[in-house]
DNA sequence: TTGAAAGCGCTACCAG
DNA sequence: CTGGTAGCGCTTTCAA
């Protein structure tokens, strides 16, 4: 149709190509290709005819048709699920900002509630994605699998599975708990309960190992566990099912911070409770919502940019076709101290 | 090197591509890419055949080079500024999940803070999106210039501008502000102070535009309007200035639910006033921290799954080329009534 | 330093 | 219903 008209100072309406704008500065597409991807041995001259015939046409490199022959698409995968928790959601957006850093762009693919994990990371690698980064989702393992035949790196960030050959970056859970638990018992309490998020879940896990160890190692023993999800709600029942059951503990730990905010207000506006002065909670993660007065939450705080930045690089590393053997990277978690929990020692 | 064995089950450690399968199922390419693109003209014996080839060496089309010739990469660009904001946050997931049931993919893409508006536009413009979702974005005129240039659809999401010729679906902050005035005067208040979020905003000036019409309507003036963003510090600092001039009014007005917090957590915790007893607060957008027994947040709900729905099925119609004038589309909000406004009527 | 040509993996057209 | 063939817009040899 209006194709035959190829003289061309315009396009019609589709994009301008190389070979467009190779016509247009009377050089041969290759040329226009050389200038846009800093191959740099050009005449300065042929280059500034270049890329004004580009900025006149509006040029820009189409980085699908570049994708299919580099074999590189610049975008990692980042697959998510629970993303209405804060911390999620969090992670994710920072996870955005670093891979953008890095020269790469997001393509977030949510695991919808009936889908495999493994059909979540299958949509990622259609896109030939470079790489994936997988905060939650179920059925780690096949995942992993597929990534390996399709030799797409994989770095689980929040996660980690035991024994599987794959990347993963996550603060130091085991050890967090243990600070959390020496918190606790250094502040005179003895009789503390658990909520815990999803049981099945690493994290939660190693928290509450963490936690427990450092108890008995001080003959302490936790008696108290209830497990739910990472919820507010899920919070709050396990609270109202703590208390229920007539124990009255010291403290209460929360295995992450939305538990501790359904907790805290199930203690204070259902039960009547004060926190600290009645019953003490402490939080994980340290979201935003800690800090708010309304819950002043005493928390351990993840390393998110750390966690995040630590992510991207190791994932970027394996891209380049560096890196060696699998790596789990463990991060520090530090106590922020604010007003939630309660001091029962005479002082 | 490895490439010359061609007979070949396995294709190396490369994806096999359609012609791997064909070689297999001894069909041609042709024939392969009509399985898995459903042109549903194909004996039922060729395509157990290729199906089965398919399986056997993992095949999957790539949607790269799909895309290459095809002209549709199946990709929605999402960009996002202010994703911190729950209520920001929630419009992005959601907004994937629609996407995803329309069929697409989502490139997410951030607006660093030094970043003009249109370059992140152009970010997901290079890798050819069929279509793209701005929530928060600074310079959107320029943005949708780019976009029509490039024959890409633009909704704005949340968000409109005056006049220009772009899509966009928000609720209908006129009406909503009207509705939380009519609300605020029936249950007596009279002196209503407002904390607004960023000034420059059609939702920011709209909501106060609805509210102090129809107070103006009432012959109630409103006198006492801070702004500042739309994030809990700010509402903090609005608040803390608003009351430190002596002002006292019977009830605030915020015109996002974060906001609301940080002023309630101020009123509460550094004034020692009681909210509702001694002011009433108003929250808007209904992000899920309303409900919170510690905020119970009268406030005016968006209807966050009708605004996401409605934007992702205009904008597919608008790939799929249908649809005629620019579409303005406005939706009702709702006040949800929970604890923290006070009746002043003697009833 | 530049140009010509091949080809990335796919769709779509035209024959048969 | 199936196969051959021509590109999609780009990068990357290989020559000149």
């Amino acid at each position: 149709m209006a194709g035959s008209k190829k003289s061309a100072e315009s396009t019609g309406n589709r994009p301008a190509t190389s070979s467009d704008v190779a016509r247009l500065a009377n050089v041969s597409q290759s040329t226009v290709s050389r200038v846009f991807s800093d191959t740099c041995k050009l005449s300065d001259e042929t280059r500034k005819r270049v890329l004004e015939a580009a900025k006149q046409l509006g040029y820009r490199p189409n980085k699908i048709a570049r994708s299919l022959v580099s074999n590189r698409t610049n975008i990692i995968g980042i697959i998510v699920m629970n993303n209405e928790s804060p911390f999620y959601a969090t992670l994710t957006n920072l996870m955005i900002t670093a891979c953008r850093k890095f020269g790469f762009c997001s393509m977030v693919i949510r695991q919808t509630p009936g889908e495999q994990g493994i059909d979540a990371v299958t949509r990622a690698l259609d896109y030939r994605v470079d790489g994936i980064v997988v905060t939650a989702i179920e059925d780690s393992e096949s995942a992993s699998e597929i990534c390996r035949q399709s030799s797409v790196p994989l770095v689980l960030l929040n996660r980690y599975i035991a024994g599987a050959g794959v990347d993963s970056v996550c603060c130091d859970n085991l050890e967090a708990g243990s600070l959390a638990a020496q918190y606790l018992l250094d502040k005179g309490h003895r009789s503390i309960a658990c909520l815990m998020g999803d049981a099945a879940a690493s994290t939660t896990r190693d928290r509450l190992a963490g936690l427990r160890s450092k108890a008995e190692e001080r003959n302490v023993s936790i008696d108290w566990v209830e497990y739910g999800s990472y919820s507010y709600e899920s919070g709050r029942e396990m609270c109202r099912k703590l208390l229920a059951d007539g124990k009255r503990p010291d403290a209460i730990f929360c295995s992450g911070d939305i538990i501790a905010f359904g907790a805290m207000d199930v203690l204070r506006y259902e039960l009547g409770l004060r926190v600290p002065e009645d019953i003490s909670v402490m939080g994980f993660d340290d979201t935003a919502e800690t800090a708010w007065a309304s819950y002043n939450l005493t928390t351990m705080r993840q390393p998110y940019e750390e966690l995040v930045e630590t992510a991207c690089q190791l994932l970027v590393r394996r891209i380049e076709g560096k890196g060696s053997g699998v790596v789990r990277s463990l991060h520090a978690c530090r106590l922020v101290e604010r007003g939630s929990v309660q001091s029962l020692q005479p002082e």
